[in-house]
This record gives C-alpha cells, structure tokens and sequence, in this order.
DNA sequence: AATTTTATGTCAGTGATGTTGACTTTCCAA
DNA sequence: TTGGAAAGTCAACATCACTGACATAAAATT
C-alpha cells in the first residue's frame, strides 16, 4: 500500500530528501500551528464579538491605511458580499472609516478609527508576541527556512501580493 | 546551538533582533501561505460535495486506523456535536466504518473503508505535491527550521500531541 | 447493588463565514 | 451618450463552528 518509490529522492542543486511520511507531517504541523497562531487573537475577539474576518480586515486597513475596498477583497480573498458584511459591522461599531474617493469617488477608502486601532494593536500584539516565542524557541536559521517555506507555499498570486506589500527583509 | 551565523537575526544569548515589522510580516506570510495549503485539497473537496472538516477527519482516521471518537475530538478540537455530524455523513456515504470496542464497548473504533482511503489519497497526494514543491524551492535547511517554527507556534498540549503521533498506528 | 463517570450519539437552536445570483447606484472613460 | 467598472445591497443558502439538553450504554467506583 505505502510506496516508498524514488519520489523520496529529489536530485538536484539541493539535494532534498523527503519521505511521503516527512511531507505528511509537515501537513500535520502547519494544521496544529495554525491553530495556535489564531488562538489568542480568536480569544480576544470573541471578548468584541468579532470573527476572524473582522480581524483580517482590520489588520489590512492598519497595514495600508486608506485601502480600498476592492484591494482589500483581493487581499483576503472572499466575496465583496462577505467582505461587505464584515466591513459594514465594523463601521457601524467605529471602528472603520470609509472615505469616498476624490479622485475615483466610485472607491471608498478604508481607514481605522481610533478604537479600530485599538482593536488592531491588541490583536496585533497577541499574535506578535507568540510568533516572537516561537522564533525564539526555534532560533534565528529556523526564522529564515520558515519564512522561505511558507512564502514558496502560497499561490504565485499571492506571493507577488505578499512580495509588493511592503518591504522586505532577507 | 550555533549563536553566530546571523547577526543580524541574533542579539546576545538566544535573543532575536526581531523588528515588529518582521513579525508582522511572519504572521501575514503564516495567514497567505495557509490559504496556499489548503487550496488544492479545498478544490477536490469541493467536487466531492465535502468541507475542509471531512478532510481533517477522513485524514486523522486514516492516519490512525481504529482511533476512537474521543481522540480524534481531541486531535480536532472542536465539540462532539461538530464532529458527529461529519462523521455520521462519512459512516452514511460508505467512506468511514465504525466498529464497537471489544474491550470497551462504549466506544467506537473508526476506520476508512476502500472508498474513504480513495479520497484519502487523493487530499493527500494534492497537499503532498505543494509541500514538496515549497520545500524543494526552499531548500533543506528550510524545511528544519519551517517543522521547528511551527511546532514552536502550537499550543502545549498539541505539540505534546503531535510529537507522540510519531509511530501512533494504534 | 447502587451510583457515578465516561463515551458516544442526537436534537434543537444560534452565529460567523462563506457562496451565487440579481439588482441598483455612482461615475469614469471611450 | 453609452458602456462598463466599482461599490453596495438584498435574498437565499451551505458549511462549520458553538451551546445546551437529553439518551443510552457500559465501565468504574463506592
């Protein structure tokens, strides 16, 4: 049932070695490490009442301040019906600001209030401070092949978009 | 160990330069590379008429052949009343069979049935392809530190679970 | 033997998040 | 002026998660 066929042996400027049971429990860490790295921020926003589309959302306008609502629905990847849900809660609650655009007024700009910064920093800083123990645990060469996996894991979409958003270290 | 290959990663004894923009771009890459992991098997799953939670349980019970409810709701972690309602659909269409404990009758042994390792299969061999790919493009030192970052990331409890999940056949 | 605990299953209700489809309003640009 | 892009809205629905309440059976404990 189980082959162990030459797909174990990648030849090439790096020679990978890599068993279908290696590879399958990498699949396994990402599930239980995702896990982890949204449960504090899942902690503080069901405190606010909020999901983890509120989250995203109000973490890309805190990144890109006056974003629109359409880069934002590329970004995160759902229906502007869904985004839309989210960011109308959001607004009514102030913590989002939408702006109409001057040159396009057809684009609303997307900016966080003061209390949708503080929403933003708690969160922030929640997940900042375990991605921060999980470095320090893993030490400095794991940081660089983390990043290098999980950049090559994404959608080639994806990767420019995460590539162009801001600078880069490495 | 080796304290001196990245200045400009390292400060004094096992502490990081960590910029909080590096974080944040950690957790933003951890956010984008796991909508890349998931996409391939979300795409089959979807022709099959099933959700990401069909795929963590036909794989956790295929991983281990004969676990009981109880484990697998612990692996999950999500409540009874969730997982039996994915279970029940799997055990109706054919894809999971679950058999009465000899030794404990109370509980039930699941198992996939030769339908149930078909999309086994095939949700795996679909997410062991994009790991393979990464890790290829990232090198092998990569993958060392990517397998230490996340099982750094996960929550107590699940790092002690995956670890022993090692040689679990059970 | 009686009671409690454990393991599982089920029903009912709720909420967050996502989807498609159909439509309107606004407004830039050919 | 007309076509189409951008944004918003409404309806309907599916998935997946939750809580709470309850049922059954069997193991464990008293």
């Amino acid at each position: 049932m189980n082959d162990t066929s030459d797909t174990d042996l990648m030849a090439g400027a790096g020679l990978l070695f890599l068993t279908d049971e290696q590879l399958m429990k990498g699949s396994e860490a990402m599930f239980f490490a995702y896990r982890g790295f949204t449960a504090d921020p899942d902690r503080i926003l069901a405190e606010s009442g909020y999901g983890r589309a509120h989250h995203r959302a109000v973490h890309f306008i805190g990144r890109s301040p006056g974003t629109t609502v359409n880069n934002l629905l590329a970004i995160l990847g759902v229906t502007k019906q869904s985004l839309n849900r989210v960011l109308r809660s959001l607004i009514e609650d102030g913590l989002v600001e939408s702006r109409v655009g001057t040159r396009d007024k057809r684009e609303r700009h997307l900016f966080l209030t003061e209390e949708g910064n503080k929403l933003d920093r708690s969160l922030t800083d929640a997940q900042r401070a375990r991605m921060r123990a999980a470095y320090s645990a893993a030490g400095p060469e794991a940081v660089q092949g983390f990043r290098k996996v999980l950049e090559a894991m994404m959608d080639p979409d994806m990767r420019r978009r995460f590539n162009r958003m801001k600078d880069n270290d490495k």
